[in-house]
DNA sequence: ATAAGTACCTTGTATTGCAAAGTATCAAAA
DNA sequence: TTTTGATACTTTGCAATACAAGGTACTTAT
């Protein structure tokens, strides 16, 4: 019955995660494994059914873009990097994030 | 075309609109147009195709009360009021809000 | 060969924001 | 009295999306 506390983390999430994707390839290149321990690290728990859609989504958006390269250990990895649309939607969302968070601080206020 | 601003935003919305909501009502009983209102001042459109449904939802978890009450101009007005529940799920989402702040922030970093 | 580990992908479901259209109440104008 | 306009609440249908669950494929070690 406590996971109460994790829908209401997923709720919140919704739309947010487009954003984190962003955010975490416009600083390097990575495969779907690495994106989801970068999203981890920052507390932000997501799977693989979610993530792989999302990928192919914005690819499919011309955000992204990717390359095969060989692992030392495994199958090879889809190397996800980010476009200069990607990085100019990646503006956009860096604004309506901060005025979202200008949003709910004037609600609390 | 030039709406892609307003569906960036639109999808960060999602989920947050419930926080919202609870934070208006945690401060005073309200109407769904005064809601809207009070959203609309702190920059966050909403429409009644999305605030009614919402509002019976909550209610029906019982996160929120509400009571009729007659209008000096047009039709009597529902108001709404948190409860209890409503107040502990207000807690919640206030703690994940600020985690999700967080986890940007230190995506961003 | 077989098993284990890693990586990518797909399908079905529930939720939810929204546009659009509908219902109901009240008051003032025609 | 009827009609119109304003206000308020409600419902229906749609599209987007996070997720659980299951599936495919490649590589290395046993």
């Amino acid at each position: 019955m406590e996971n109460t506390n994790e829908n209401v983390r997923s709720q919140m999430r919704k739309g947010v995660l487009e954003y984190c994707i962003l955010c975490i390839l416009s600083k390097r290149e990575a495969y779907a494994s690495s994106i989801i321990d970068a999203l981890k690290a920052a507390n932000m728990i997501v799977v693989e059914g979610t993530l792989y859609p999302l990928l192919i989504r914005q690819k499919n958006q011309g955000l992204l873009t990717y390359r095969w390269e060989e692992s030392t250990q495994g199958p090879p990895r889809k190397y996800y990097g980010i476009t200069e649309k990607g990085r100019a939607q990646l503006a956009e969302m860096d604004a309506a994030w901060r005025e979202m968070v200008e949003s709910i601080d004037t609600l609390k206020r």
